[in-house]
RNA sequence: GCUCCGUUAGCUCAGCUGGAUAGAGCAACUGCCUUCUAAGCAGUGGGUCUCAGGUUCGAAUCCUGAACGGAGCGCCA
């Protein structure tokens, strides 16, 4: 209805424009403040422009109300769309579309494969669309991929999936940890420990390396000389000394392939670029930095004072660029990545949008380096860079998720759980109604619910707050769940296989009943909602729509009979189901989420 | 201490950037299966939108202040 919302907006300027010419001086006043209707006995759209001019013109809003609607039914092509408008409450217009335009449209979307959501394309003045970078996950090597990283990989999936659909170039980008001092705390480590996993590849499992890293950060934190010794190890490795690299791809290549497992699990493609990538770029920022004045060196390290940046001393806090040992920081290598994706190709990626999906707490570290890139200059007119916050993964208990020991889950554990759980629910189900089915379909059905209600229960909250982990309320069949979703499915692919051709010709369809227009305009609604996520990043906005879409769906299901209705409604009604079907699944694709036939 | 974020039903959360009587889901209670999968549907109860001011035709939404909770804050990322 996307279409439809501007055709109507265009016309409601208009009319508003013929109606109180007066009020055309007085900037901003002639917005029609059209939106969707905020409930269906208000039709499908309202106008609340006319409450805003009364202030401009003297007259009561209700007046006003009825001056726009003279207007606008002058105007036969607003005829033909919407039915008489009604005067409302303190002043509100309610416009309903007209039925044979709400079935036109549905005509128009069935078989379409973007479901009527436009594809994005390049502005006149280039030939090419710009790629979109979403840098998202971004593990670090040598540790293990933890609950810290779910929500960073699901939502930055599910983010770059809608651009994608959209039809931008989306490069996904696995900003990994694979530089910097934690890499000399543990070559040093390893140096002393057990030198032969630096020359020879696969001598040590990622289990033990984690086991490295953590005696590593112990001696780091509590002796001097090796702090020393690691910090000589980061700079070896940042002069590009032939040994260390060789340890240091070794040790990458080992946890490469361990997250390559998760990834696979998740169904996420990832490219990998690394802060290493970035190495060479560094000397240049610092160098650029200092030309441009903004570099203020400070107990030997090099730093920049933004304003609003001040520490718990109360002092201004500076953001060092470079240590004083030489080496470089996150900011620095955060700053070099902006440089390089923002650069025209080929130096660069030549990227229009770069979208970090990291945790709100580095807020503060990425508005400082956003600044000191704008300051630089280094942040071309039409591009954006944003942060895109999500909040904690919480217990149940309210408190960050930990295991029973205290420790920090490991991502793994917690998808294995998820699956599992799934699995035992199938099972019992199976038992209870008596169905048999093969080992495959169990195995299969459980992997897919589990990973859904994973994925579906993070990405339908707003993820600016922070998130109460439970696979309770996730794996639960009813409600706003992955699991609810699915079934609406598995019930609309069942009407299928009881003989419902879902691939009938939709130019004879004819709808009465309540809940088929309910469901009409919910289906309509599609399109808005990707636009929007697509604008403001937010996918719990689609999540709440699919289970909107589920609840009106369930209902017609239950009211409205459609194998053994007669024709044309039945063919009708087909029309609807498949439309739905298609829905859904485009729906839960966008976040990431593989669908059932039967389940 | 400073900065950022949050506070909406017993619980978990929406609330589309200022609109009509604040919405879902869980939990509780009441109905509905010889019927396309009841993993569903229909219904009932449940609210000082943390508090106090302000802005205006109109505030959960914007501004100021307070309380409570969370995160971050100099050479880790």
């Amino acid at each position: 209805m996307r279409v439809i919302y501007q055709v109507l907006e265009k016309q409601i300027t208009n009319a508003l424009g013929k109606a109180f010419p007066e009020a055309k001086e007085s900037q901003g006043s002639l917005n029609p403040h059209l939106m969707r209707a905020t409930k269906p006995e208000f039709g499908d759209f309202q106008i609340n422009g006319a409450l805003a001019l009364a202030k401009v013109i003297k007259k009561t809003p209700r007046k006003i109300a009825e001056d726009i609607i003279k207007e606008l039914q002058k105007n036969s092509e607003f005829q033909k769309l919407c039915l008489p408008p009604e005067i409302a409450g303190p002043g509100f217009i309610n416009i309903s579309i007209r039925e044979d335009c709400l079935t036109s449209e549905i005509q128009k979307r069935y078989r379409d494969k973007q479901l009527a959501v436009p594809l994005v394309k390049p502005n006149n003045d280039k030939k090419e669309l710009e790629p979109i970078i979403v840098d998202f996950s971004s593990p670090n090597i040598a540790k293990e991929m933890h609950v810290g990283h779910l929500r960073s990989t699901i939502i930055g999936d599910s983010i770059a999936r809608i651009l994608e659909f959209r039809g931008h170039p989306v490069l996904r980008l696995n900003h990994v940890g694979d530089w910097g001092t934690q890499f000399g705390m543990l070559i040093a480590h390893l140096k002393s420990v057990a030198p032969k996993t630096l020359t020879t590849a696969n001598a040590v499992d990622i289990g033990d390396l984690v086991t490295f890293y953590r005696q590593a950060k112990r001696c780091f934190d509590e002796d001097e000389d090796f702090q020393a010794a690691s910090r000589d190890e980061v700079v070896k490795l940042q002069k590009g000394d032939p040994k260390t690299l060789k340890a240091w791809s070794l040790l990458c290549n080992q946890s490469r392939k361990e997250f390559q497992k998760i990834y696979d699990l998740l169904d996420i493609q990832l490219e990998e670029r690394g802060e290493s990538f970035y190495n060479p770029l560094l000397k240049k920022v610092v160098d650029d930095l200092a030309k441009s004045g903004l570099l203020i060196t400070d107990n030997g390290a090099k730093c920049i004072f933004l304003e609003g940046f001040i520490g718990k001393d109360g002092k201004p806090m500076p953001i060092i660029i470079q240590k004083t040992d030489g080496g470089y920081n996150y900011a620095t290598t955060d700053l070099a990545a902006i440089r390089y994706r923002l650069n025209p190709k080929p130096e660069g990626d030549g990227a229009c949008r770069v979208i970090y999906i990291t945790d709100a707490g580095q807020a503060n570290h990425f508005a400082g380096v956003f600044q000191i890139a704008k300051e630089a200059n280094w942040i071309p007119e039409h591009c954006r860079i944003e942060h895109v916050p999500f909040g904690l993964v919480q217990g149940e208990d309210g408190k960050k998720l930990k295991t029973r020991s205290g420790e920090t889950v490991r991502l793994k554990d917690l998808l294995d759980e998820a699956i599992h759980r799934a699995k035992q629910d199938l099972i019992r189900r199976l038992r209870e109604e008596t169905r048999k089915e093969s080992d495959d379909f169990i195995e299969h059905v459980s992997k897919t619910v589990g990973i859904a209600a994973v994925k579906y229960a993070d990405l339908s909250q707003n993820r600016t707050t922070n998130y109460q982990f439970s696979f309770n309320r996730m794996l639960s069949l009813q409600g706003n769940t992955a699991p609810y979703l699915l079934y609406a499915l598995v019930r609309i692919a069942g009407i299928s296989r009881k003989g419902g051709d879902l691939d009938s010709e939709a130019n004879d369809i004819e709808f009465s009943e309540n809940q088929e227009w309910n469901l009409i305009r919910e289906l309509l609604k599609f399109d808005e909602i990707v636009i929007e996520v697509e604008e403001e990043l937010l996918p719990n906005r689609l999540c709440n729509y699919l289970f909107e879409l589920c609840q009106v769906f369930n209902r017609f299901y239950d009211q409205i009979p459609v194998l053994k209705a007669k024709e044309p409604s039945k063919s009708s009604r087909l029309v609807l189901c498949r439309l739905t079907a298609e829905t859904l699944k485009l729906g839960l694709n966008l976040l990431g989420i593989q669908t059932l036939e039967r389940m």
